[in-house]
DNA sequence: TTTCATTTTTAGACTAATCTAAAAATAGAA
DNA sequence: TTCTATTTTTAGATTAGTCTAAAAATGAAA
């Protein structure tokens, strides 16, 4: 019997693997329903039907826990949203603040061949555009060692790793900001009021951002 | 009022714009349903739907004719479909008879930007792989002037434009025979009886191929 | 250990796309 | 022009995914 997942069940799958990736505990409905903009009563549903797949394990009122078939699952589609981003960028010259919304579209075309050629025409690439892992066609990646600004202490310095927020907003203002992936950043002070930052960028240019923005960004340790 | 189809509707219109091209006359609900894989009562309903949206006209018991609107919307789908078909092949190394069922779901992605850009990185080809005009961002093409085998006379000559059977056993017997698009061919007889044909393939090869595959090769005139 | 705010689930309903079976309309033959 | 086979439409159900409102379970504070 082999695993058919519906375009809606990748999206909940996906969203279940990262949350449950944050924690490391059950994931609750809410939790889900607010990720995926939509209600507790549709999760509740949903949770049924990917628990019946056998992709998660689920004890009512308990919250639920993906499956290693899940993770598997979870992280093809991964893959698939990653790849098509790099392709965005690196051939069609999106740019990164661009990618995501086709992205979350074409990550739910079924076609192995289609990735495999994909990927050997990108050159197997590591990391897409934000700097996160690309799973191999068997799920394994590595993520670079990093750790959001809004953690590092005064005086800390590193290159921008990834950035966790694939908003255009947020990309956008980065942009602005001079902030990309590669780039060197030193903490010039923390505000420990309200965890803004002061942060020296390239040596070059000094610019503050609010804590917000700093937990969206990640440093090599 | 911005006209926004569903990827089923965007099937039916497509299939209905086809089939309205190669009659020129309100097409049936049967024919609908055969090429949709459908039944017959679910065709009426979605026809239903498409006359509220105006991409067709209707008239109960007597078939549906599609509207200019519909047309645009249709050609817009076509373009995706024969772009994305153009890149698997020229770029991914897709073979002929392994894009159809790729490209069928790929021209559902909604993305202007991203089309925009694939057709640039293509070089704004004008044909697809099967030798089908792609139409450009107003819906505007141009065929080559061309005629079944089918139906030219005996010791008539021509190069192959294009296949208009997109199935992977018609596309992989046509390889098989020698026959791609750019081929010179002479028909050397025509059987009266079954329609069959003897050809000669770039001055090389003799084969016998039948009424059937005849009526899907088709030449310059 | 009881109470009660919060979370989660259930119940019932809605939409899109599909189906089967039955009813209605059409069109061609007698 | 009437009959009848064929086509098309309608009626009523089904499935996937969603919703609201109400019921049930949880767990933290008193």
């Amino acid at each position: 019997m082999e695993l058919v997942l519906s375009f809606t069940e990748e999206n909940y799958l996906k969203e279940i693997y990262h949350l449950f990736q944050e924690s490391n505990t059950p994931v609750s409905t809410n939790a889900i329903a607010e990720v995926m903009n939509t209600k507790a009563a549709s999760v509740t549903d949903m949770i049924k039907k990917l628990s019946a797949k056998g992709v998660v394990s689920y004890q009512k009122y308990h919250g639920v826990k993906i499956s290693d078939k899940g993770q598997k699952a979870a992280l093809q589609v991964i893959r698939k949203h990653r790849l098509w981003e790099a392709f965005l960028v690196d051939k069609l010259k999106f740019n990164w603040d661009e990618v995501h919304d086709v992205a979350e579209q074409l990550e739910h075309i079924k076609s192995p061949l289609l990735i495999k050629r994909l990927d050997e025409f990108l050159g197997h690439p590591k990391y897409d555009p934000h700097g996160d892992p690309i799973p191999d066609e068997n799920g394994e990646f590595k993520a670079k060692p990093q750790a959001p600004l809004s953690t590092v202490e005064n005086g800390a310095e590193g290159v921008v790793v990834s950035v966790k927020d694939a908003s255009a907003s947020f990309l956008q203002y980065v942009d602005k900001m001079g902030i990309y992936i590669g780039a060197k950043i030193r903490v010039i002070e923390k505000v420990e009021f309200d965890g803004s930052l002061e942060i020296l960028i390239d040596n070059k240019r000094t610019v503050f951002i609010s804590k917000e923005v700093s937990e969206n960004i990640w440093i090599t340790e």
